[in-house]
DNA sequence: ACAAATATTTAGGCATACCTAAAATTATAT
DNA sequence: ATATAATTTTAGGTATGCCTAAATATTTGT
């Protein structure tokens, strides 16, 4: 079961931002929505009004509003397309953020989930191959800043020399486990050390063997720790980061 | 200048039928724009007014139907967003052609130029790259192939042994030339043998140095011949194509 | 407590983009 | 040449999704 519920772009739209300032700001005001979304407050209303109806949110007139919770899964993966669509085109295309993020907010409604799917593994699969794909996309980064469309073998020799003198990696202590990974760092997965209905919840939310996991934030205590799976975000409470065994690259 | 025309989604499918259907039948008829488009022929009657008073088609109550010269430059520009989308999916995300071209027609309408124009640059670097691009693209096939999301470094370690034998390239005529290829073969642009205004006008094509190029037809007579350069389709004569120095991996 | 400021909704409109059914035009076949 | 068929356009209607202005409700400062 994946979809079906043929939301249009707009009202998807209003969907990602109403879940977007509601994890910003814990409260979400139509005000906002209009802001982020420019169009008036009056479109806001009506929108509001149609999510409701379709059952992706608890509203009434002067209200507050929640996602329901099948209106909270639609948001998640709405949001999940936008960041995989950004994340392509800065990481892998080296386009300039805010045009990424545009465009990924335009792009987003176009893309069926496998393909989304397809584009995770596609560059998950750039850091994990043996062959240096991120070696790859470095080199075409190189590559771009040779200037426009000309014949630029220099840029490309430069690229395959760069790649055959293995850089020495600096001194590193060994980190084990999503636990120790900084803000930032990335790792990929290797095994769940956990058992019975921890390991099915983890490994529900997509933490999965082979994954490229990236931590964004770690709470003042270290626990909460956020991090990013697929395009997913979750927040996972230290003693659970622990249990995923992670290697860094 | 690049564009700016500000042509909905729906318009530029339009466009873009007319085109394709000009191209296959030498003519374009209300109806089968419909059938193209799935919609009634009243829709398509009220489109091609908007469309020509737009300036895009001309275009009198049961009159022909053509497109202006700036209706065919646009409805090209979203031909070319259509196709280097397509391409990207099907030749490099492994997606099945007939979801990549739907995909492909959604998504021609979010995508700016310039990020398409980036995703060339992308997909060619990664058949010209020493890194062995072509390489990765084919062990990224054969990952996905080992089923679901689990870790597995045995499809990523066959990955490394097949690129590390050299396969021994079976013994092909020398290929200078752009004329010199078959339909379906492809080469880098080394060089364009021309002066003056053939030279200016082939480079126009975008027939540039370190663009690689593919032979998509030839006409009995080996003249013209259709290439198709960073997802723009061009029609050349056999001449012209002799003066294309190209290189064939 | 209550006036002023702020937020939200309602009312009324407009543009796009689709539809079906009926009318008008053009093509085709005897 | 004309009846019939096919195509195209017009007429009239629906649904989105946006807008501004006015009305209503809520919040805030004193
Ligand atoms: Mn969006
Ligand atoms: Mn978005
Ligand atoms: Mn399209
Ligand atoms: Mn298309």
């Amino acid at each position: 079961m994946t979809d079906a519920s043929q939301l249009s772009a707009s009202l998807e739209d209003y969907l990602e931002a109403i879940y977007n300032i509601i994890r910003e700001k814990n409260a979400v005001r139509a005000k906002d929505i209009a802001k982020r979304l420019k169009v008036s407050n009056a479109s806001v209303t009506g929108a509001l009004r149609m999510l409701a109806k379709r059952k992706f949110l608890n509203y009434a007139p002067y209200d507050v509003i929640t996602l329901t919770p099948e209106g909270e899964r639609i948001a998640r993966e709405i949001v999940r397309k936008h960041e995989v669509l950004r994340d392509f085109l800065v990481k892998v295309l080296s386009v300039d953020p805010g045009q990424a993020d545009e465009a990924a907010c335009r792009l987003e409604h176009g893309i069926p989930a496998e393909i989304v799917d397809r584009l995770v593994k596609f560059i998950e699969f750039l850091e994990i191959c043996p062959l240096g794909g991120q070696k790859l996309v470095e080199g075409f980064r190189r590559h771009l800043k040779c200037g426009a469309s000309d014949n630029c073998d220099m840029c490309i020799k430069l690229a395959q020399e760069l790649a055959s003198k293995e850089v020495s990696v600096p001194e590193k202590v060994k980190k084990n486990s999503l636990a120790d990974l900084a803000p930032g760092e990335k790792g990929i997965i290797k095994k769940i050390r956990a058992k019975g209905t921890l390991r099915k919840r983890l490994m529900d939310l997509g933490l999965l063997p082979g994954s490229v996991v990236e931590v964004e934030r770690v709470a003042p205590a270290g626990d909460p720790i956020e991090v990013k799976v697929r395009g997913y975000h979750l927040s996972l409470r230290n003693d659970e980061a622990k249990k995923v065994e992670i290697e860094v690259r």
